[in-house]
DNA sequence: TCAATATTTAGTTGATTGGCTAAATTAGCA
DNA sequence: TGCTAATTTAGCCAATCAACTAAATATTGA
Protein backbone atom coordinates (compact mmCIF):
# COMPACT_ATOMS: atom_id res chain seq x y z
CA UNK A 1 0.00 0.00 0.00
CA UNK A 2 2.90 2.32 0.56
CA UNK A 3 3.81 2.52 -2.87
CA UNK A 4 -0.36 3.72 -3.86
CA UNK A 5 0.09 5.74 -1.08
CA UNK A 6 3.33 7.79 -2.07
CA UNK A 7 1.70 8.49 -5.88
CA UNK A 8 -1.97 9.70 -4.57
CA UNK A 9 0.57 12.09 -2.09
CA UNK A 10 2.46 13.31 -4.95
CA UNK A 11 -0.80 14.14 -7.30
CA UNK A 12 -2.51 15.67 -4.14
CA UNK A 13 -1.00 19.26 -4.69
CA UNK A 14 -2.06 21.68 -7.66
CA UNK A 15 1.70 22.54 -8.47
CA UNK A 16 2.69 18.99 -9.11
CA UNK A 17 -0.12 18.35 -10.55
CA UNK A 18 0.72 21.14 -13.39
CA UNK A 19 3.94 19.56 -13.90
CA UNK A 20 2.89 16.16 -14.65
CA UNK A 21 0.41 17.86 -17.01
CA UNK A 22 2.88 19.56 -18.52
CA UNK A 23 5.25 16.34 -18.73
CA UNK A 24 2.67 14.44 -20.53
CA UNK A 25 2.98 17.15 -23.46
CA UNK A 26 6.45 17.61 -23.06
CA UNK A 27 8.70 15.18 -23.75
CA UNK A 28 11.32 16.59 -20.90
CA UNK A 29 11.64 20.09 -18.72
CA UNK A 30 14.45 21.53 -16.82
CA UNK A 31 14.01 22.76 -13.46
CA UNK A 32 14.35 25.62 -14.82
CA UNK A 33 11.79 25.87 -17.34
CA UNK A 34 9.43 24.22 -14.97
CA UNK A 35 10.15 27.51 -12.26
CA UNK A 36 9.74 29.74 -14.96
CA UNK A 37 6.37 28.12 -15.30
CA UNK A 38 5.23 27.73 -11.77
CA UNK A 39 6.66 31.01 -10.91
CA UNK A 40 8.57 29.64 -7.60
CA UNK A 41 11.74 29.76 -6.07
CA UNK A 42 13.98 26.80 -7.71
CA UNK A 43 14.51 25.11 -4.30
CA UNK A 44 10.88 24.84 -4.10
CA UNK A 45 10.39 23.52 -7.49
CA UNK A 46 13.23 21.22 -6.71
CA UNK A 47 11.73 20.01 -3.88
CA UNK A 48 8.42 19.39 -5.79
CA UNK A 49 10.31 17.70 -8.24
CA UNK A 50 11.65 14.70 -5.73
CA UNK A 51 8.37 14.41 -4.29
CA UNK A 52 7.10 13.29 -7.73
CA UNK A 53 10.46 11.11 -8.47
CA UNK A 54 10.22 9.16 -4.62
CA UNK A 55 6.86 8.26 -6.14
CA UNK A 56 8.36 6.95 -9.45
CA UNK A 57 6.63 8.76 -11.36
CA UNK A 58 8.76 10.54 -12.77
CA UNK A 59 12.60 10.49 -13.90
CA UNK A 60 15.54 12.86 -14.04
CA UNK A 61 18.88 12.82 -16.32
CA UNK A 62 21.62 15.31 -16.04
CA UNK A 63 22.80 17.15 -18.84
CA UNK A 64 25.94 19.33 -17.76
CA UNK A 65 24.69 21.58 -15.26
CA UNK A 66 20.89 21.40 -16.42
CA UNK A 67 18.23 18.32 -15.01
CA UNK A 68 15.50 17.68 -17.22
CA UNK A 69 12.98 15.64 -15.74
CA UNK A 70 10.56 13.11 -17.84
CA UNK A 71 7.03 11.00 -17.16
CA UNK A 72 8.33 7.77 -16.00
CA UNK A 73 7.74 5.29 -18.37
CA UNK A 74 5.90 3.12 -16.66
CA UNK A 75 3.54 5.93 -14.83
CA UNK A 76 0.09 4.32 -14.29
CA UNK A 77 -1.94 4.40 -17.48
CA UNK A 78 -5.10 4.43 -16.16
CA UNK A 79 -3.75 6.94 -13.69
CA UNK A 80 -2.52 9.32 -16.69
CA UNK A 81 -5.48 8.99 -18.25
CA UNK A 82 -7.91 10.36 -15.70
CA UNK A 83 -5.06 13.31 -14.89
CA UNK A 84 -5.80 14.16 -18.59
CA UNK A 85 -9.55 13.53 -19.11
CA UNK A 86 -10.03 15.81 -16.03
CA UNK A 87 -7.17 18.58 -16.48
CA UNK A 88 -7.03 19.47 -20.01
CA UNK A 89 -9.46 22.18 -20.12
CA UNK A 90 -9.02 23.51 -16.59
CA UNK A 91 -7.88 27.25 -16.47
CA UNK A 92 -4.77 26.79 -14.89
CA UNK A 93 -3.15 24.37 -17.19
CA UNK A 94 -4.32 26.15 -20.44
CA UNK A 95 -2.64 29.07 -18.85
CA UNK A 96 0.16 27.00 -18.20
CA UNK A 97 0.49 25.76 -21.70
CA UNK A 98 0.58 29.30 -23.38
CA UNK A 99 3.11 30.05 -20.72
CA UNK A 100 5.39 26.76 -21.74
CA UNK A 101 4.97 27.78 -25.40
CA UNK A 102 7.22 31.11 -24.58
CA UNK A 103 9.15 29.79 -22.01
CA UNK A 104 10.42 26.65 -25.06
CA UNK A 105 10.72 29.50 -27.20
CA UNK A 106 14.46 30.25 -25.36
CA UNK A 107 17.44 27.84 -24.97
CA UNK A 108 17.61 26.60 -21.30
CA UNK A 109 20.74 28.78 -20.94
CA UNK A 110 18.99 31.69 -21.91
CA UNK A 111 16.34 31.08 -19.76
CA UNK A 112 18.54 31.19 -16.85
CA UNK A 113 20.20 34.16 -17.34
CA UNK A 114 16.80 35.76 -17.51
CA UNK A 115 15.48 34.25 -14.40
CA UNK A 116 18.63 35.61 -13.27
CA UNK A 117 18.14 39.28 -14.66
CA UNK A 118 14.94 39.17 -13.47
CA UNK A 119 15.97 39.00 -9.52
CA UNK A 120 18.20 41.12 -9.98
CA UNK A 121 15.73 43.84 -11.30
CA UNK A 122 13.07 43.16 -8.16
CA UNK A 123 16.23 43.65 -5.70
CA UNK B 1 -8.66 21.91 -11.24
CA UNK B 2 -10.19 22.07 -8.27
CA UNK B 3 -12.11 19.50 -8.56
CA UNK B 4 -9.12 17.13 -9.72
CA UNK B 5 -6.90 18.34 -6.97
CA UNK B 6 -10.15 17.63 -4.18
CA UNK B 7 -10.05 13.99 -5.42
CA UNK B 8 -6.45 13.35 -4.96
CA UNK B 9 -6.12 15.11 -1.93
CA UNK B 10 -9.03 12.57 -0.43
CA UNK B 11 -7.30 9.66 -1.82
CA UNK B 12 -3.94 10.92 -0.23
CA UNK B 13 -4.64 9.06 2.87
CA UNK B 14 -4.47 5.53 3.48
CA UNK B 15 -7.59 5.12 5.36
CA UNK B 16 -9.53 6.47 3.09
CA UNK B 17 -7.79 4.54 0.17
CA UNK B 18 -8.83 1.19 2.06
CA UNK B 19 -12.70 2.47 2.73
CA UNK B 20 -12.87 3.06 -0.77
CA UNK B 21 -11.66 -0.38 -1.82
CA UNK B 22 -13.87 -1.97 0.52
CA UNK B 23 -16.68 -0.01 -1.03
CA UNK B 24 -15.35 -1.60 -4.99
CA UNK B 25 -16.26 -4.59 -3.12
CA UNK B 26 -18.94 -4.34 -0.80
CA UNK B 27 -21.93 -2.42 -2.69
CA UNK B 28 -22.62 -0.43 0.86
CA UNK B 29 -21.04 -0.02 4.36
CA UNK B 30 -22.50 2.12 7.19
CA UNK B 31 -20.54 4.07 9.57
CA UNK B 32 -20.62 1.64 12.45
CA UNK B 33 -19.60 -1.36 9.50
CA UNK B 34 -16.40 1.38 8.75
CA UNK B 35 -15.48 2.10 12.18
CA UNK B 36 -14.99 -1.16 13.30
CA UNK B 37 -13.21 -2.23 10.08
CA UNK B 38 -10.53 0.87 10.67
CA UNK B 39 -10.94 0.27 14.56
CA UNK B 40 -11.32 3.79 14.79
CA UNK B 41 -13.60 6.43 16.27
CA UNK B 42 -16.73 6.93 15.12
CA UNK B 43 -16.11 10.74 14.65
CA UNK B 44 -12.76 10.27 13.22
CA UNK B 45 -14.37 7.72 10.60
CA UNK B 46 -17.34 10.07 9.90
CA UNK B 47 -14.73 13.11 9.63
CA UNK B 48 -13.15 10.54 6.73
CA UNK B 49 -16.14 10.43 4.99
CA UNK B 50 -17.14 13.73 4.61
CA UNK B 51 -13.84 14.16 2.92
CA UNK B 52 -14.42 11.63 0.21
CA UNK B 53 -18.53 12.77 -0.27
CA UNK B 54 -17.36 16.45 -0.70
CA UNK B 55 -14.54 15.26 -3.20
CA UNK B 56 -17.79 13.24 -4.61
CA UNK B 57 -16.13 10.04 -4.56
CA UNK B 58 -18.83 8.64 -2.03
CA UNK B 59 -22.63 8.92 -1.66
CA UNK B 60 -24.80 8.91 1.31
CA UNK B 61 -27.92 7.11 1.57
CA UNK B 62 -30.05 7.38 4.84
CA UNK B 63 -31.82 4.55 6.41
CA UNK B 64 -33.81 4.49 9.50
CA UNK B 65 -30.68 6.08 12.13
CA UNK B 66 -27.81 4.54 9.70
CA UNK B 67 -25.66 6.32 7.28
CA UNK B 68 -25.12 3.44 3.96
CA UNK B 69 -22.16 5.07 2.32
CA UNK B 70 -21.55 3.83 -1.09
CA UNK B 71 -18.82 4.82 -4.43
CA UNK B 72 -20.63 7.32 -6.07
CA UNK B 73 -21.84 6.44 -9.40
CA UNK B 74 -19.86 8.52 -11.29
CA UNK B 75 -16.43 7.48 -9.79
CA UNK B 76 -14.23 8.38 -12.21
CA UNK B 77 -13.94 4.83 -14.03
CA UNK B 78 -9.67 4.90 -14.59
CA UNK B 79 -9.27 5.88 -10.78
CA UNK B 80 -10.94 3.57 -10.08
CA UNK B 81 -9.21 0.50 -11.90
CA UNK B 82 -5.87 1.93 -10.48
CA UNK B 83 -6.95 1.92 -6.97
CA UNK B 84 -8.19 -2.06 -7.77
CA UNK B 85 -4.86 -3.03 -9.92
CA UNK B 86 -2.80 -1.10 -7.17
CA UNK B 87 -4.17 -2.53 -3.94
CA UNK B 88 -5.62 -5.45 -4.76
CA UNK B 89 -3.06 -7.90 -3.34
CA UNK B 90 -2.02 -5.60 -0.21
CA UNK B 91 -1.12 -6.93 3.34
CA UNK B 92 -3.99 -4.40 4.60
CA UNK B 93 -6.17 -4.53 2.13
CA UNK B 94 -6.68 -8.56 2.55
CA UNK B 95 -6.66 -8.47 5.75
CA UNK B 96 -9.17 -5.83 6.02
CA UNK B 97 -10.94 -8.24 3.95
CA UNK B 98 -11.12 -10.48 6.04
CA UNK B 99 -12.19 -8.33 8.61
CA UNK B 100 -15.22 -7.38 7.08
CA UNK B 101 -16.42 -10.64 6.56
CA UNK B 102 -16.80 -11.41 10.31
CA UNK B 103 -18.38 -8.10 10.21
CA UNK B 104 -20.69 -8.70 7.30
CA UNK B 105 -22.15 -11.56 9.54
CA UNK B 106 -23.79 -9.31 11.93
CA UNK B 107 -26.22 -7.08 11.18
CA UNK B 108 -25.98 -3.40 11.64
CA UNK B 109 -27.62 -2.92 15.01
CA UNK B 110 -25.73 -6.12 16.39
CA UNK B 111 -22.49 -4.67 15.51
CA UNK B 112 -23.72 -1.08 17.38
CA UNK B 113 -24.31 -2.86 20.14
CA UNK B 114 -21.11 -5.21 20.57
CA UNK B 115 -18.97 -1.82 19.83
CA UNK B 116 -21.33 -0.10 22.75
CA UNK B 117 -20.51 -3.11 24.51
CA UNK B 118 -16.79 -3.22 23.93
CA UNK B 119 -16.26 0.77 24.89
CA UNK B 120 -17.73 0.25 28.03
CA UNK B 121 -15.44 -2.51 29.15
CA UNK B 122 -12.75 -0.29 28.55
CA UNK B 123 -13.70 2.42 30.61
C1' DT C 1 42.52 25.15 -9.26
C1' DC C 2 39.17 28.99 -9.04
C1' DA C 3 34.95 31.44 -10.33
C1' DA C 4 30.49 31.07 -11.97
C1' DT C 5 26.27 28.51 -12.52
C1' DA C 6 22.37 25.05 -11.79
C1' DT C 7 20.39 22.26 -8.54
C1' DT C 8 19.76 20.18 -3.95
C1' DT C 9 19.69 20.17 1.00
C1' DA C 10 18.99 22.38 5.61
C1' DG C 11 16.59 25.15 8.66
C1' DT C 12 12.66 28.24 9.71
C1' DT C 13 7.81 29.59 9.79
C1' DG C 14 2.90 29.47 9.04
C1' DA C 15 -1.01 26.62 7.34
C1' DT C 16 -3.25 22.22 6.93
C1' DT C 17 -4.39 17.71 8.45
C1' DG C 18 -5.51 13.80 11.52
C1' DG C 19 -6.43 12.02 15.78
C1' DC C 20 -9.12 12.56 20.10
C1' DT C 21 -13.23 13.90 23.41
C1' DA C 22 -17.34 16.31 24.17
C1' DA C 23 -21.38 18.63 22.61
C1' DA C 24 -24.96 19.07 19.04
C1' DT C 25 -28.01 17.09 15.72
C1' DT C 26 -31.25 13.82 13.79
C1' DA C 27 -34.22 9.59 13.76
C1' DG C 28 -37.09 5.98 15.95
C1' DC C 29 -40.06 4.72 19.33
C1' DA C 30 -42.67 4.57 24.02
C1' DT D 1 -43.34 14.91 23.98
C1' DG D 2 -39.25 12.88 25.77
C1' DC D 3 -35.70 8.91 25.82
C1' DT D 4 -32.24 6.40 23.45
C1' DA D 5 -29.18 5.70 19.74
C1' DA D 6 -26.27 6.82 15.41
C1' DT D 7 -23.86 10.27 13.26
C1' DT D 8 -21.91 14.93 12.66
C1' DT D 9 -19.75 19.08 14.20
C1' DA D 10 -16.63 21.79 17.21
C1' DG D 11 -12.59 22.51 19.65
C1' DC D 12 -8.03 20.97 20.93
C1' DC D 13 -3.18 19.39 20.23
C1' DA D 14 0.58 17.11 17.76
C1' DA D 15 2.45 16.01 13.36
C1' DT D 16 3.02 16.88 8.54
C1' DC D 17 3.58 19.91 4.64
C1' DA D 18 4.70 23.85 1.71
C1' DA D 19 6.81 28.04 1.10
C1' DC D 20 10.94 30.83 1.83
C1' DT D 21 16.24 32.01 2.41
C1' DA D 22 20.78 30.56 2.96
C1' DA D 23 24.30 27.17 2.65
C1' DA D 24 26.11 23.06 0.27
C1' DT D 25 27.05 20.28 -3.85
C1' DA D 26 28.28 19.41 -8.57
C1' DT D 27 29.53 20.89 -13.26
C1' DT D 28 31.66 23.94 -16.71
C1' DG D 29 35.25 26.53 -18.37
C1' DA D 30 39.06 30.10 -17.73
Amino acid sequence: METALAITKALADGNRLRVVMALTEQAELCICQITEMLGWSTATVSRHMSVLQNARLVKSRKDGRWVFYRLAEDFPEPLKRWIIESLNTTEEISSDRNNLKAILSFEPDELCRRQKTKRSCHG
